[in-house]
DNA sequence: ACGAAACGAGAGCAGTGCTCTCTAATCGCA
DNA sequence: TGCGATTAGAGAGCACTGCTCTCGTTTCGT
């Protein structure tokens, strides 16, 4: 909005705008600045949209919103896909901000109350935003690809079981048991590659449950966003809690 | 396609016609049949669209598609979303069908296998047609509002697993548990009560582990239809069948 | 055989993503 | 300081969408 009613009055902000330019100057040209609040701006309304109107996003929609003609935004995201983009992968990150900053709230020791507080900062995550969770685990959207940028992104949520995991095993606080024999050695290399990359040093029979689990984590999430249990659990609560506390047991953890 | 034909060349067909509502006048009148054909064939033509072109359904396609104008679509679909709720119930129906023509293969003994069979048959319908099954359990279409109607097709699924619960109570072969007691009054009624609409004969503690069960089981399909497992897990159906018998272990089927 | 109901086509409305052109503002650099 | 090059924004326009309305035609029940 500020960058909005300084262009408006170009001519007489143009002093105080080259006094900004030389108190910033690390931040580049004031051009430059700008461009990057339009972003941030347009991202803004763009997801305060998505909150309200639901995951139909539409970019004239946006534009009227910052009034501004619809063209205008093709300035900034060469398509509604980008802008989509964009929005993902700042989802990921919120999503992921989300669960770090519960998870450091509990004593290092307590591998339980880290996973409970890790599930739980994803679930109230998503009730908060429930349109943008759609937009990360829901079904892709309609003409929508995603591109090689929002792959990195998505990691990031998945890395938080592999610090707890390992501080787990290193605790001795990891029950141990091997995968059956008829698994297939190709896919315990590939759990073996998936802990690697999450960072957990625990063997793959550890690791598929940890998967397990957070295949759940998310099935018990995407039930309730997409109104799945609607007319059978109404204490949403206490069963994503007693579901959570389940998985907890179900990978080991003590 | 017949019925488009036959309308086309209506003057000469009259007499045939006729004769057709003579020879079955328990199907109603052949404006009620044709009907219910175009009914029939709108649906195809969607369905066909929808696997296709993707989520996004285009009324506009449909018709194209059928050589007639798409005003004419709304004689039979008041709106979009009312072809969406059609293709909707159709969709639960089709899985539920697959799941249970799955299940009806294996020996009655043979709980795991029955457990598995329902699995595999969900997800092999889910592979066939990825964007049915987005429509059904993935993030709600935009603007779309499921009616009351799609309320009680989606509950077929699920009761297969009630019949498979029941069964290995009364043979013994189902692991009994209780619930830990910090569970809340409120929950296990609920969930005593979703055991008794899947007409599933256990105890709040199996119930729980099943519905547990089937979360993880959505939760992997949809993990794998939506692409979380890309350039993670390339043995689908090896991971998939593996977190399947450890959902069994955990279930308590033996 | 006739009035009522249903059907299909076509035009039209408001909305969409996106492209192109044109003007004005701002930039880097001499 | 001024000038050519770059960039921002507006507006018109294209093809598309869901949906409504009207207008003949066809089929229905009686």
């Amino acid at each position: 909005m500020f960058t909005r009613a300084l262009l408006a009055v170009k001519s007489t902000a143009l002093v105080c705008v080259i006094l900004l330019s030389m108190t910033e100057r690390t931040t580049g040209s004031i051009r430059a600045r700008v461009r990057a609040e339009m972003l941030d701006e347009i991202k803004a309304a763009a997801r305060k949209q998505l909150a309200t109107d639901g995951a139909s996003l539409s970019l004239r929609a946006v534009a009227r919103d910052m009034g501004m003609a619809s063209s205008a935004i093709y300035r900034y995201f060469p398509s509604r896909d980008d802008l989509l983009t964009a929005l993902i992968i700042e989802a990921y990150d919120s999503l992921a901000d989300a669960a770090e900053d519960s998870e450091a709230e509990v004593d290092r020791a307590d591998l339980v109350g880290r996973w409970l507080a890790v599930a739980h900062g994803l679930r109230n995550w998503a009730l908060d935003r429930p349109h943008e969770y759609a937009l990360i685990y829901g079904s892709p959207v309609p003409g929508y690809a995603a591109p090689e940028d929002t792959i990195e992104p998505s990691t990031r949520p998945v890395l938080l079981i592999g610090t707890i995991l390992t501080d787990a095993k290193t605790a001795g606080r990891l029950e141990e048991e091997s995968l059956p024999t008829r698994t297939p050695a190709p896919l315990v290399m590939e759990i073996r590659e998936a802990a690697r990359v999450v960072n957990a040093a625990v063997g793959e029979a550890e690791m598929a449950r940890a998967l397990i689990a957070w295949t759940e984590l998310f099935g018990a999430i995407s039930f309730e966003i997409f109104g799945r249990l609607n007319n059978v659990i109404d204490q949403r609560f206490a069963w994503f809690d007693h579901q959570m506390r389940a998985m907890a047991g179900f990978v080991g953890l003590r």
